[in-house]
DNA sequence: GCCCAGGGTCCCC
DNA sequence: GGGGACCATGGG
């Protein structure tokens, strides 16, 4: 694992775990957009206001080098939501299927992303997939974004700098219809019409409601950005996965529209449903059709499926 | 070529 | 409030 090479005066970082972590997973399941996977099983994105490269060694140690700023240890900690312990979520969401998941997937962490890049990027995502976002994201980035002067890697860009772009030049980057959505967006909050930050602390409803009044934020995109950017983890983003997931195995196949799954999958999940809505994304975008298993004899878990605990909508 | 994607909007009933 | 057409574009 030979690094070094890199071009600006590097910071190492490292840190000690207490809970799970798969750092890998984290970074790449479709919740963060701009890194990058490396060869020798690291990660490069930007973090904090620099790029950085990023790895775990063993279960327990997380490892990385930043310039041509210094990426503090509480920084990357937050980020990556170490604060969280999953086992007490895990009990807290009280659910069998999701509980096997988090047995499938130890150490996915949902991360706490920045309001601002996080709505940005998951307006880019609608009707599109992982893959192509984080194309699209990087172009951003590299087009808009202010170099941080390691020669590569650019900062996600600022609200004022994306309202520079004109919608023609937004199109050309392959945002397709999408373009006018970002271009009023990023002038509404550069103008001061719209801010972000105080959405944090608003009830989640509240929140929801103000993004859903931007051009471009409809119920998915506004989840996201919440559960994500926002720290709202009550929030529960149904994407398509996520639709078959809950319909698939907890509503009997039944069809339902959208919102009325992130209805009661927020009634039904809880406080931490947004941790549900990753991990049944996941289970359900990687591991297929078949319902998570439940992993034999494992203590503390909710019960077994004793194969008829599925509480509809409207059930009891 | 084909189906699909971390959907939203608008129009219609 | 619910269902449909339409929206651009690239991934696999």
């Amino acid at each position: 694992m030979v690094r070094g090479s890199l071009p600006w005066p590097i910071h190492r970082g490292r840190m000690r775990l207490d809970g799970p972590l798969d750092l890998a997973l984290s970074l790449s399941c479709g919740q963060a957009f701009r890194w990058c996977a490396r060869p020798d099983s690291g990660f490069r994105g930007v973090l904090g206001g620099t790029a950085v490269d990023v790895w775990q060694r063993g279960p327990r140690e997380v490892h990385w080098e930043s310039g041509p700023r210094e990426l503090p240890k509480e920084t990357m900690a937050d980020y990556l939501r170490l604060d969280d312990d999953l086992d007490a979520i895990r009990r807290d969401i009280g659910d069998w299927r999701v509980d096997a998941a988090f047995s499938l997937y130890p150490g996915l962490r949902l991360l706490r992303q920045e309001p601002w890049e996080t709505l940005i990027s998951y307006v880019v995502s609608q009707m599109s997939n992982v893959a192509r976002i984080s194309r699209t994201v990087e172009t951003l980035a590299a087009n808009f974004g202010t170099q941080l002067g390691d020669g590569v890697s650019n900062a996600f860009p600022t609200p004022a700098q994306l309202s520079q772009a004109s919608v023609g030049s937004l199109r050309l980057m392959g945002l397709g219809y999408r373009a006018p959505h970002l271009f009023e967006i990023a002038n509404a909050i550069a103008d001061g019409q719209v801010f972000l930050e105080p959405m944090r602390e608003m009830p989640f409803g509240e929140a929801r409601r103000c993004l859903m009044e931007l051009p471009g934020v409809g119920p998915k995109v506004a989840d996201c950005t919440l559960l994500f950017g926002m720290g709202h983890m009550e929030a529960f983003p149904v994407d398509r996965w996520v639709a078959r997931a809950v319909v698939e195995w907890y509503l009997g196949g039944e069809q339902m529209p959208q919102e009325r799954i992130a209805r009661w999958s927020r009634e039904h999940f809880g406080a931490h449903a947004g941790y549900a809505s990753q991990y049944l994304f996941h289970a359900r975008r990687v591991g297929g059709a078949a319902c998570p298993a439940p992993v034999g004899g494992e203590e503390g878990g909710t019960h077994a499926p004793a194969a008829q605990d599925d509480t509809g909508p409207d059930g009891a």
